[in-house]
DNA sequence: CCCCGTCAATTACGGATGTACGTGAAGAAG
DNA sequence: CTTCTTCACGTACATCCGTAATTGACGGGG
């Protein structure tokens, strides 16, 4: 697999809004940002160029603005990202992180129940 | 609360290792890495220095060696780096990275059992 | 005493990252 | 046709990160 360098904490976000947009010029993804989370425009430029060479999204002319579209999807960068956590911080084990997450209370009770429908569809299949 | 600048990958790493050891010289953290991730003796000093100006751990003189021990407890940077995470890659929505966990194969079924359990002990609480 | 090996500390340095300024072209206004 | 405005592009830059080479103090053998 074509080893990707790994996204940064900024692009983690545009990338994020891009694959809301499936496809977007800067403006479009500068105006898609959460309100809690501005960025100037220049900066939002800069972290789609940044994606672009490092292989996440491709971009084509439309006139002279650029038109930015995901290249790998987010499950992919996902996968890595987590995993990539785990490892640092966990040394390759899930299930502290899950403890986690569920214990500091970071989950819902709604989120509980669907959690566990998922484990039980999942176990009996 | 005193808002530490983030941990970085590398950081981590040896700040797992020094949550293991409680207390430890350079020496003694070099030593202790996963045979898997190497790093150079001088590597893991700058790592523990750049850990203590972060106000992660704290140093002591022993002599004229230096000895380090964690000042955050583990379970705060990891909910606060975990939560950068889940606000950046998922909106700050926290289900769907239980569903990649679990539905990317990273979790063993032993582990989804264990799992069910917290959640039964959890939820009847 | 002087030299050498050892171990810890300090300094170094190229590349990544967060953030934005300066520049030049396309179109609107006079 | 000249000027003003708007927008996107490339350039810039201070800081942070990963990684290590360099320097300096101690203790032991000649």
């Amino acid at each position: 697999m074509p080893e990707r360098p790994a996204l940064s904490k900024g692009e983690m976000e545009v990338a994020r809004v891009l694959w809301g947009l499936k496809k977007a010029t800067v403006r479009e993804v500068h105006e898609a940002l959460p309100p809690e989370r501005p960025m100037d425009f220049a900066t939002v430029q800069t972290y789609l160029r940044r994606l672009d060479t490092k292989g996440y999204v491709k971009a084509e002319l439309d006139g002279r603005t650029r038109v930015y579209a995901p290249k790998v999807r987010p499950a992919t960068v996902i996968r890595e990202t987590v995993g990539d956590l785990v490892d640092r911080l966990f040394g390759g084990e899930t299930l502290p992180l899950m403890r986690h997450l569920i214990e500091d209370g970071l989950v819902s009770d709604e989120e509980l129940a669907e959690l566990r429908r998922l484990i039980d569809r999942l176990e009996d299949q």
